[in-house]
DNA sequence: ACCTTCTGATTAAAAGTTTGTTCATCTAAT
DNA sequence: ATTAGATGAACAAACTTTTAATCAGAAGGT
């Protein structure tokens, strides 16, 4: 059995709550105590036992991270990862560790996150996607159970501390580049429309055609799962219209990649005949072919800053709910061109 | 407070002891008992602590899953949410939760791995990498700690649990399927020689030129990080050889995106001019251009087996060490043709 | 009627910490 | 010299559960 409090004690020759007192730094254990101590601990390769930590002060220390469903493929975007990213790095800065939790079926990942607060697992929840109407979200709020959300919540949101991007702005910065670079005809794929994060990009494009005086036109919105049988017929749809579209806003970069693919076999080329912007800017983006001009919003800062927030609203409950914005910055490269250019 | 046990005790009229082996669905317990207890746990919303669990029969219900380093880009490929959606399948089923560990630094790694072992927080661990001299599987291995590894592991084979494929003959397999095509001058690209999977394609690769009698030659083989510049350079100096090859087999299907793209960058066509097999079938490789022939690996089941292999491996501690090779299947797309061919 | 055996539940200890309270000692002030 | 106050460490309770040991009562055998 591994080397306990008590072990440690003995071997100092002094009380087990001292050598506690010792590892948490307490002011009235003096200098000599505290030396006599750590050198105990270090020679019989103590370390604290987290189950009776988090019994005895009732906190785990560990933040739960619910991915979204893995039955479609969005998991495999990189943005996960990269998410990830942020959020660990600041977890182990302050020593908390990280309990996922995802499923097929969205039965299972309520399941599962009911799971991790009911049985004490964590201390606070990180949503990783932010969808209408969300059931998790809802469970979560109704117990008063310490969270953050990525992306904009669905519902109340002045009550819900969140980490975002202003994806109104950015879509609306980023349409704009494709009509200064002369497109009149502008389309936009965006995946499901329970995605909070798709509508506010979709709510920017109207916006910057709006401005812009351009047609915003039922027939040049697809949303579409990334990439189903469904969404290729409604791509050929757009391009079979008698004025095609010769910009797309594409709400994800890798959706853009898959776009740009199922073009080109039907014989147009990106950018000399249609324009393509998109967002995310994951590594991909800038190997594909052509690079694609996308909204850099920062992902690992995504992460990181609402690891930082959650931590703040577990370490004191009465923290008020807040909203980041994290800025974004456009990356240009060569998906989007002047029209007719060839 | 949560409800606990006493209070369900004392809401049913009897002990906890009773409550908890209700729990435990102990044959000693009367099924009268057995239904008015679990009549209260509903009505009052129990639900057991996992810390106290933990602390009282010395184990947390949960696994480990080390992730590469992140300080490359190697994390975000689809490999890794494909691979934990296996390990997360069995794990809900299970009731098992599962803790994240990944580091930007491999000394942080490290940390993250002996703080989870250390403090009792998993139950058994899941090394989704495998490279040679690894210091976190020498730690584990010390320890005697229960893991699992996917991959080969780079030493003591016979005494560690691990899931793979068999990379050799796949490699073998693939390399062969280009020789069939014709092709005479075939190269190998794969990432750093430090991780087994590299190591055993290549090998694969080696066999199937060697039992053809073709050149295995040294200038013909690339190892470079995915793509960063020196590896930009290792490809044009291999397209730059007096005879340079007309099939590549490349170890991973995101290395052969960004293959592809430089390849067509100097003017050269995928498959016409050069044709290119790979590794993994992530969902990208069937989306892209042209689409890639590539040896599917079977992820999901690779991170379901490894799961069912560790939780086998926590519950009985004299469980063997196993090796299960997890087949793989060829998808013939069209990144890959006949020699010579227009 | 008494003893044994079995059944089903209770009691109490244990798991490894944290933390409020108490106690002993030392210093300094009267 | 006595006492008040400060300092430093020990004691003990608490966190919630599991489980070995125990006990009470019923059933069965003689």
């Amino acid at each position: 059995m591994a080397v306990t409090i008590k072990d440690v004690a003995k071997a100092a020759g002094v009380a087990p709550s001292t050598v506690s007192r010792v590892i948490a730094d307490h002011p009235r254990i003096s200098p000599a105590t505290k030396k006599k101590v750590k050198k105990a601990m270090k020679e019989m390769g103590y370390h604290p036992n987290a189950n009776a930590r988090g019994l005895a002060n009732r906190s785990t220390q560990s933040l739960g991270v619910v991915l979204p469903s893995s039955a479609n493929k969005a998991l495999q975007n990189p943005f996960f990862p990269e998410v990830l990213r942020g959020i660990s790095a600041v977890a182990h800065q302050l020593d908390y560790s990280i309990l996922l939790s995802t499923g097929e079926k969205d039965e299972e990942m309520l399941e599962g996150v009911q799971r991790m607060v009911y049985a004490n697992r964590v201390d606070g929840i990180i949503l990783l996607y932010s969808q209408v109407n969300d059931p998790i979200l809802c469970f979560l709020l109704e117990k008063d159970f310490p969270f953050v959300v990525i992306g904009k919540p669905g519902e109340r949101v002045d009550e819900i501390t969140h980490v975002d991007n202003d994806n109104i702005r950015s879509g609306k910065t980023i349409t704009n580049h494709l009509i200064e670079l002369g497109h009149k005809n502008i389309a936009f794929i965006g995946g499901s429309t329970d995605l909070i994060v798709t509508l506010d990009r979709l709510r920017g494009y109207q916006l910057a055609l709006e401005e812009a005086k351009l047609p915003y036109l039922e027939e040049y919105r697809i949303h579409t799962e990334f990439l189903k049988s469904g969404g290729r017929r409604a791509v050929h749809e757009l391009f079979n219209l008698s004025e095609p579209p010769t910009g797309l806003v594409i709400a994800d970069d890798l959706m853009s990649i898959g776009v740009i693919n199922m073009l080109e076999e039907s014989g147009m080329l990106v950018p000399e005949d249609v324009s393509i912007v998109s967002f995310n800017n994951v590594y991909l983006a800038e190997v594909t072919r052509p690079p694609l001009t996308t909204v850099d919003i920062h992902i690992y800062e995504l992460g990181f800053q609402a690891a930082k927030c959650l931590i703040d609203k577990v370490q004191n409950k009465l923290e008020p709910a807040k909203r980041i914005i994290v800025p974004f910055t456009i990356e240009y490269r060569q998906s989007a061109q002047m029209i007719g250019k060839r």
